[in-house]
DNA sequence: CATGAATGAGGTTTCATTCAT
DNA sequence: TATGAATGAAACCTCATTCAT
């Protein structure tokens, strides 16, 4: 009976996780559509086909709901990164697993790169108030520091070795971010007639070009 | 007394168009600092010093108010670009004076990127059923294409005569709109003591000696 | 087996009875705490140590789990009322018995006062749709109209046996039970210098003085 | 026009205060009725004939509108109080006035009182977790201190000067305050043809009875 | 045209109750 | 019988818009 007690329970317990596991891509999907504001609890609900009120029983609030997927995809793409580039030796591969990262995981989580865009990008305008989810910013500003370092790192080991030309390594980290938000946006409402994996290539290689010494 | 009337009139026109011009840049800095949701119809009247329903003598709905503020924006930038940039035969000084423009407009105009950017930032997935002013979407688009337009032709054309090195003319223009946005979020903050003026003009070099042939 | 069956059943009924035993009192630690808006089957649950629908197995909703716990304090003070109070022969010492009684009781159990607070002084103002259990009123109606008809009767012994001056016993019992309800206003927040004992005392004599022919 | 300007300001003004002033009774009337947590804006709303975001424009949510109410009623009797009854140097007639002044303000205000009580019923129990206005509390425990000393010095004064029989001060103020009480509930429904200053009278002279020397 | 109080639809959140396990 | 996740009605509150002055 202990035995099947823990069954039931460890069931349930599974059980809650699935339904978790649904709610936050379903609620993901929503705030890619509207962004934050203009999504509603009850389209949410509907996306992930529960009831208002369950929702819910698993986060305490829009907000929080908004931060644990913010907080999801900030921690796949860090770990991503830091198994997939860091560990490179060669700055100028390392620029290229870079890329193909990034775009990669664009590519197929547009979703959470709009949803984390709504947050970077303040250029220099104070737009913390109007944001949700504001006292817990700092953990997703570690990421984002994370992520700078990593990529700030890769460049002036690059400079360091000869390969790129003399530069800021941060001023070049925000040279690439430009290019992907603009590469993003460009292909956004697009058809392209070239594969994704040619697309990365070509950025890559325009965006070497422009830094190799 | 018709002339009388006429001058009546058109003192109100004056008067009627000069309250619009303190409306617009009011709604622009309080969209900017709250972004479209969050921005209230009551913070707006009150950054502009009206009474609310003042502001809808002037405009439709918030709705328009938001779009009038992408319009006026855009069809400035756009003449701009038009006159400065495209005209230029030789590419390399249309090159120049892009950058130039860019920045400078930036530099005034701060908070209206950040609201292109909010629009601009879906990033493949249909959003245009929360955007506001849906309808009149297609225009704001085809000032976007214009934009794409000029510069993959100033690019194409500097390839062509052997100014600039090989490369897909679309991954140059993602190149400098990373560029771009360095600037926005790298040198704004720093170096406070040069001018923008010499800001500018670095930038204009440092990314032509990447781009020259 | 049927003994068995028997035993069982009789267990079962043991343990039922024991189950509602700890739920009442856990449900009325709650009501007192919060009333009965605020306070939520899930607290009662959690204060009660069961799952939220094993309350429902006992009671058939919030509703009448209040009921019931303003029905077991009612026969609990009724009975006691009768046992201590009326048995008395001599008005006087009756009348000092019954406020030793209510405040006692009230002492050690101020939280179901609050509860049947909240029910009765309804000050001729008809609050009767906001109530809970309206439906089951009229049982609590008798059992407060026994109390009166008690403490009335009492009086009217008193007045009777020339102990009490001349006044209308419904009239004296109001008095009494207002006396009742200041006193508990008071000391709520209050610290008293003097025991529980001296302060029935002292009830009991000022109140007596009164009314004394 | 700067004169016409300001009169229609001031009508505004007027108009104004002439709403709130109809709020506040009626969402009174509904408090009364329902108490706090099941009077419904909704409801209150109708009583008053507005719409419920109206009320949102005189008062910032519901835990406000409720304070304020207790708030007013609070300081218009205390205020009577100290005019009325504080002043008298002669303890007897301080206590008629008091008495006077109590019934006619309950006569008036009924359902405040109702709602006062809803506040003070709690009993010794910490129910401050399910107050609204948790913060402003502490205002309205203010006034009914101001209260308390009042009628015990004014009780402590008359036994001092031999008027009153000896007793603990406190002890007759519950008293006094079960005499309100039985008028609440007793003298108020019965004896109908009396006029209130009738029975106002009445309680008067005999309560006054049962504490003279 | 300027004003700002009134409106009410729509959003977020709570919680009593149900029901499958 | 015990459980607790799912439900959805209903509450509070916001704010774009209207309209009488």
């Amino acid at each position: 009976m202990a035995e099947k007690q823990t069954q039931t329970l460890s069931r349930r317990e599974r059980e809650k996780q699935h339904h978790r596991d649904e709610i936050v891509p379903a609620a993901e999907r929503v705030f890619v559509r509207k962004g934050y504001q203009s999504a509603t609890m009850e389209e949410i609900a509907q996306e992930a086909e529960f009831a208002v009120g369950t929702i819910y029983n698993f986060f305490k609030g829009k907000d929080e709901l908004y931060f644990q997927i913010l907080l999801r995809g900030a921690e796949q793409f860090i770990t991503a990164m830091e198994k997939e580039v860091m560990n490179g030796s060669d700055p100028t591969e390392a620029l290229s697993a870079l890329i193909r990262l990034r775009l990669e995981t664009f590519e197929e989580h547009r979703g959470f790169f709009r949803v984390i865009l709504e947050r970077s990008s303040n250029m220099g305008v104070d737009v913390t108030s109007a944001m949700p989810a504001k006292d817990k910013t700092s953990v997703l500003e570690g990421y984002k520091q994370r992520y700078f370092d990593i990529v700030t790192d890769l460049f002036a080991r690059g400079i360091a070795s000869g390969q790129f030309a003399e530069a800021d390594p941060i001023y070049l980290m925000f040279c690439l971010e430009g290019a992907f938000h603009a590469y993003a946006n460009y292909w956004h409402d697009r058809e392209a007639d070239e594969s994704a994996e040619v697309r990365i290539e070509k950025l890559a290689r325009t965006f070497l070009r422009g830094v190799m010494a």
